[in-house]
DNA sequence: CGAATTCTGTACCGAACGGTAAATTACTGA
DNA sequence: TCAGTAATTTACCGTTCGGTACAGAATTCG
């Protein structure tokens, strides 16, 4: 077993015997079916594989731990999502995110909906951190389409007199709100006939 | 005090000292600002001024308070939003629901969101009777735009070749797109802004 | 090697949780 | 007036919660 570090530096003391993606990977997947208040930490460490004093050792408690699998999300699995905005042309970096998205809230990897949707929002309203959090992860997702699709009305795909700043936040509000119906138990063919109208909206005239 | 029930039939025993709608609105506002784990039986008595076992006696447990919170809610407030549906131009309707839905999950203290969008979708990933109520919730919105929009078609306010089962989901999807955007504490000017663009989608070619 | 360091496993802590038993109080009906 | 009924009050129950103390095990450093 390799024992360095990061910066390839060995490590002192005994090795951790656990895989901290690998542990966080469980969390999220924890997290992300039942919420922060209906996890409880022996559900966690028993999905983690982990003991309670590691946890506490690897990831501070469970508050800091819910918003590392939160950013463990976003960065995992969100950044898939928006993986189509590099296609060229804009319809298709519609298209792919919302069948990309879709597909993720209704997958058969992990629970339905996605964890800043549907749990994040209920911490919000108790925590500022949550809020903050919440607030971050939006600004993330509207930030990435509004610079895509400003790119797209500098190709002439997008009308000039339209506010891509306004149709970025449009976008990422149809995720949100696919999610949340996927949660309810919507099906793809109805998710996606949604996501067509807005992709209509944000290409049309 | 008057000791009748809704039939007007004599009650027996001794009256409850509480009114139900107060303490109702007092649970749903605790659930609504906390969520359903975060808000305690001590919170919730204390909030609805109530004793734990007049609460047990009234509403059944802590799980049936929420499904009744969220129910209150739904007819309550959920309700207003959807007065506006009854003016005559869809476009007044659609202008005059937005309008109102904002105001009503932009609260002057911290923000609010909708109980709906923020925290029944936490508990659907649990419990198959929230994602049962969140499910239902979402088909009476969307049934109402659907019908509000049909009408419209009818009326030529909205061209034929569309196809206003999917419309109206989108209405109610903005609804809860907003609702988690307002959790995230968004302004009031930001959610006027998307809101236009989904009034634009539904009205427009 | 021994000392220092860090993770693991067990066992446990006080607090808070949801829920209830039992006695009391206020009303209706005869 | 008194039995019957239902809500209130208080006090409590067993469980589960998040979090930690402590001892032992595995590694690196000198």
């Amino acid at each position: 077993m390799s024992t360095r570090n990061a910066t390839g530096a060995r490590k002192r003391g005994r090795p951790a015997e656990f895989d901290r993606e690998a542990a966080l990977d469980a969390a999220l997947e924890t997290f992300w079916r039942r919420g922060y208040g209906n996890a409880s930490l022996d559900e966690l460490t028993t999905a983690m594989n982990i003991n309670r004093p590691s946890l506490y050792g690897a990831f501070g408690n469970k508050e800091q731990l819910y918003a590392a699998s939160v950013d463990h999300y976003v960065t995992k699995i969100g950044a898939s999502y928006l993986a189509p905005l590099a296609q060229p042309r804009v319809a298709d970096a519609l298209g792919g995110f919302f069948g990309a998205m879709i597909d993720g809230v209704t997958g058969k990897h992990g629970p339905r909906g996605c964890i800043v949707a549907c749990t994040l929002p209920a911490e919000a309203g108790v925590s500022t951190a949550a809020q903050a959090q919440l607030a971050a992860v939006l600004d993330q997702i509207d930030g990435a389409w509004i610079a895509r699709l400003a790119a797209a009305q500098g190709a002439g795909e997008i009308a000039k007199r339209r506010d891509v700043h306004v149709l970025g936040q449009l976008v990422a509000s149809g995720m949100l709100a696919l999610s949340i119906r996927a949660r309810a138990g919507a099906s793809k063919r109805t998710l996606r006939a949604i996501a067509d109208e807005i992709v209509a909206a944000v290409l049309g005239p």
